[in-house]
DNA sequence: ACCTGAACACCGTTCAAGT
DNA sequence: ACCTGAACACCGTTCAAGT
């Protein structure tokens, strides 16, 4: 006769993951025990160590789950709406700031730098929509010629402030949505707010 | 007859602080414990909390320091040197970022979120030479009109994302010198890059 | 007023042992 | 191959007790 509970046949891992979202969410990257985590998935506390040999082992698969997620924002609100370059931009650095709000535990884990090799990589990928849009920018003539990496480091920079700063605290709920607008609105154009002359693209 | 270890004689609390600013320096936030710097200090486990109810406020009272030395190294920052409006935003930029990536986990705790009303009044505090320069830049017509505070967010979300991005290890330290200087100059000009006719500032 | 010592509940990690 | 149970060393927090 089977057990009722017939050792997660093998999926342990994925719901030691699912799990794990879940106690982000409403604890923080502190609250979050790996002994809590076996007990609410109905495991021994010494279970997971099958799937991830430490805590920081854990933290590095949420950091890559987060990763593919936020990558997957972005390129969707890339597409979705029409395809002017403005709005476009407006539209990603949106999502991101919306996924980092939402979930300002998980970016908590996917920033917090004790990263292996792997987590590069996802971070790296996760932030190829970005580097698209200043490729197409450049074609377009909206971006200066050069590095587009360059480019890409200083709008991440600026999305990822902002997103720092709201988590931190530091920023209001409602002041969020204008201060992205405006950040790249003043990203693509600087602050002296010279009139909106030849910028009639394509 | 008095004993060669006289209770601290009443600076325990700052011997604490200082203390913890060392483990911080090497083993990050989640290295430091409340029993290890007790041990450091040469105190039982028990007796910090005369000074400090539970961990958040030894980590409140490191923030609100933390804070104090920001402003105070971008004030020294901005004072050194030229009048000159971009080189000194420039160095008020550098001495943010310089801080930031020598002091990576106070940052972290500074910017932790859970903080008390007295953390947030010290923030916006150490954010006044921020201000103050951006007071001037819209005096001297560098800046546009309207609510400093936005003007002075957007530029804050620039210079914390680029040192919050330098901590999680996704900007090199090679690049960091020229990414704040290019994030400057952006910041004022946009990524038009426009030829700097009529920048010539009083 | 300030600190100590023992106690409690909770961790992460390790390891022999089970199926 | 995958999980259990006991064990170890370490926490933060609490509280009666010392001086």
């Amino acid at each position: 006769m089977k057990l009722s509970r017939p050792y997660h046949h093998g999926n342990l891992r994925q719901a030691l993951l699912d799990q794990a979202m879940i106690a982000l969410r409403d604890g923080g990257i502190d609250e979050l025990s790996l002994r809590e985590l076996a007990r609410a998935v109905g495991v021994s506390h010494a279970a997971p160590r099958r799937h991830f040999p430490d805590r920081q082992a854990l933290l590095d698969a949420l950091a890559i789950e987060g990763f593919a997620r936020l990558g997957a924002d972005m390129r969707d609100a890339v597409a979705s709406g029409d395809r002017e370059f403005e709005p476009t931009l407006q539209r990603c650095a949106h999502a991101y700031v919306t996924f980092a709000t939402t979930d300002a535990a998980l970016i908590e884990v996917m920033f917090a730098g004790k990263h292996t090799e792997n987590v590069d990589e996802a971070a790296a990928l996760s932030f190829a929509p970005i580097l698209e849009l200043i490729l197409r920018g450049q074609a377009e003539h909206i971006f200066e010629d050069g590095d587009p990496e360059r480019i890409g480091l200083m709008l991440l920079s600026v999305i990822h402030g902002i997103a720092s700063l709201r988590s931190a605290g530091m920023i209001g709920p409602d002041q969020l949505e204008w201060l992205v607008d405006d950040a790249i609105v003043n990203f693509l154009r600087g602050t002296r707010a010279v009139a909106t002359e030849g910028v009639d693209v394509a």
